[in-house]
DNA sequence: AGCCATGCACCG
DNA sequence: CGGTGCATGGCT
């Protein structure tokens, strides 16, 4: 598993950044973290694929919104514990496999599934959803097919689209950029948040920076300059040359960059309009000119602030919804979790697995419902893709296979009643029998195979547990 | 105290 | 004059 890989003509060893320039510099360990690529689907994006789907489904996606949450969480963690590259942690008793997705935009969904993880996908139980009875078969719930929309114009379907797109194209996002003045002016000079930097972009040891390749979903390849910035006694990191990836996607203020990675390494980029939840930024931070009139002197300018700034998206903005919103946004899609979700990531409410997860789906369509109303402010695309039939140009070094899933190992699945698909390669644990028993923390693990796939749910009480097994036509 | 958007000096 | 690097200061 560490033998090197050739690149764009170089070679480079796991832990590497795949850079074109002569200075490649290693990665950090976390750098090398994939997210699981059901965090690519956002609450927002889920959200408004939900009022098209059956409860099954719902339910399937709700649940994911609960391991993003954790995930990211998870990653958080490993952010402000783990600095410096480490041994990333390994082992986790179940996983989410990626909501398949329907569109003619994508490629098959289930090549998109083994991409993400190697794994099948998860599947439901319950009443609502019959697995294994009357309704299709858990694997055939990789046919649950989810509609989006196709229309394009609408950034908030597109907002979707290209995610899902992220998706299928098995690239796991590891940030978006709302574009800032700066960003925009500056001929493409992205100011990069430093957390995100050292997490996922090559380690730089000089201010020179390396030169990094990407490519977007439509085969253009891009390359940018990374580098730093001495900053006081920190580091600013960024990343030049984003002007032609601007204008190819009509970005502008306010828009969003999006950053993933596929689990080959390579970087992968895109850009979007920015939707309503992007615009979940606080208010303006001040006024400039008037300030600087005012004291004719030196730079100061003027707009952002720490972590505060732009929202982009990654493992944190865990904030509450801002004062005002009373009702309406309480799920702050961008980058938070469904409602409802938070620390532990269990079910709010003690109710029987089925209804929680049912009732979960709902408040996740509600909220949806809710999320997808006021539309941003119309634009539309502006710009267009012509089909530009490229090999990316791979920027960042392939994962090493142990790296394979390790943003969600130790994560803990929630007792949400809702069968997952574990993953048998890379885990500690091995999956325990067939069945219903207790596991740790008090909670009750109902396994079952299907098709030589095993899936997972959790439960609170026991006969939950008994109970859903039965559902999926399995019995302990 | 750190982070980052931005103003602006400086350099070609 | 446009691009580059730095220093400032708003904001968390």
């Amino acid at each position: 598993m560490s033998q090197p890989m050739e690149i764009a003509g170089q070679s480079f060893l796991p832990g590497q950044a795949a850079v074109a320039a002569q200075s490649s510099q290693p990665f950090p360990q976390a750098c090398l973290t994939p997210m699981d690529p059901a965090a690519a689907l956002l609450a927002s994006d889920i959200g408004s694929q939900l009022q098209t789907i059956p409860a099954a489904a719902a339910a399937l996606a709700s649940a994911q919104l609960n391991q993003q949450q954790q995930q990211q969480q998870h990653v958080q963690q490993q952010l402000t514990s783990t600095p410096q590259p480490g041994p990333v942690p390994s082992a986790a008793p179940a996983t989410t496999a990626v909501l398949s997705v329907k569109n003619e935009l994508l490629c098959d969904p289930l090549a998109s599934l083994q991409l993400g993880l190697g794994a099948g996908l998860s599947s439901l139980q319950g009443a609502g959803a019959p697995v294994g009875g009357a309704g299709p078969s858990a694997p055939d719930l990789h046919k649950a097919l989810v509609p989006i929309p196709a229309d394009t114009l609408d950034p908030e379907a597109a907002a979707v689209a290209l995610t899902a797109r992220m998706t299928a194209a098995g690239a796991s996002i590891i940030f978006e950029k709302a574009l800032t003045a700066s960003d925009v002016s500056g001929g493409g000079r992205v100011v990069v948040p430093k957390s995100v930097a050292e997490q996922y972009f090559p380690r730089l040891d000089q201010p020179s920076g390396v030169t990094i390749s990407a490519a977007d979903l439509d085969g253009r390849s891009y390359t940018f300059k990374w580098r730093f910035w001495v900053n006081n006694s920190s580091r600013m990191y960024l990343l030049e040359g984003a002007g032609e990836l601007h204008r190819n996607y009509g970005l502008e203020v306010g828009d969003v960059m999006v950053f993933a990675q596929k689990p080959d390494g390579s970087l992968v980029v895109a850009g979007r309009i920015a939707i309503k939840s992007d615009l979940l930024k606080k208010a303006p931070a001040k006024r400039p000119t008037a300030a600087s009139a005012a004291s004719g002197g030196s730079g100061g300018g003027g707009g952002g602030g720490g972590g505060q700034t732009s929202r982009y998206r990654d493992s944190r903005g865990a904030r509450g919804p801002p004062p005002p919103p009373p009702r309406s946004q309480q799920q702050p899609a961008t980058t938070t979790a469904p409602a409802g979700v938070e620390g532990g990531g269990v079910a709010p409410p003690p109710l029987p697995a089925a209804a929680a997860a049912a009732a979960a789906a709902a408040n996740t369509v509600a909220a949806a419902a809710a999320d997808s109303y006021a539309p941003p402010r119309g634009r539309k695309r502006k710009t267009f893709f012509p089909p530009t039939p490229h090999v990316s140009n791979p920027g960042f070094r392939a994962l090493g296979d142990e790296g394979t899933s390790m943003a969600i190992l130790e994560m803990e699945a929630p007792s949400d009643g809702i069968f997952r698909a574990v993953v048998t390669q890379h885990l500690l644990t091995v999956p325990p029998a067939l069945g219903v028993a207790l596991a740790r923390n008090n909670r009750w693990t109902a396994t079952l195979d299907v098709a030589g796939e095993t899936y997972q749910a959790f439960f609170d009480t026991r006969d939950d547990a008994m109970e859903a097994l039965a559902a999926a036509g399995a019995s302990p």
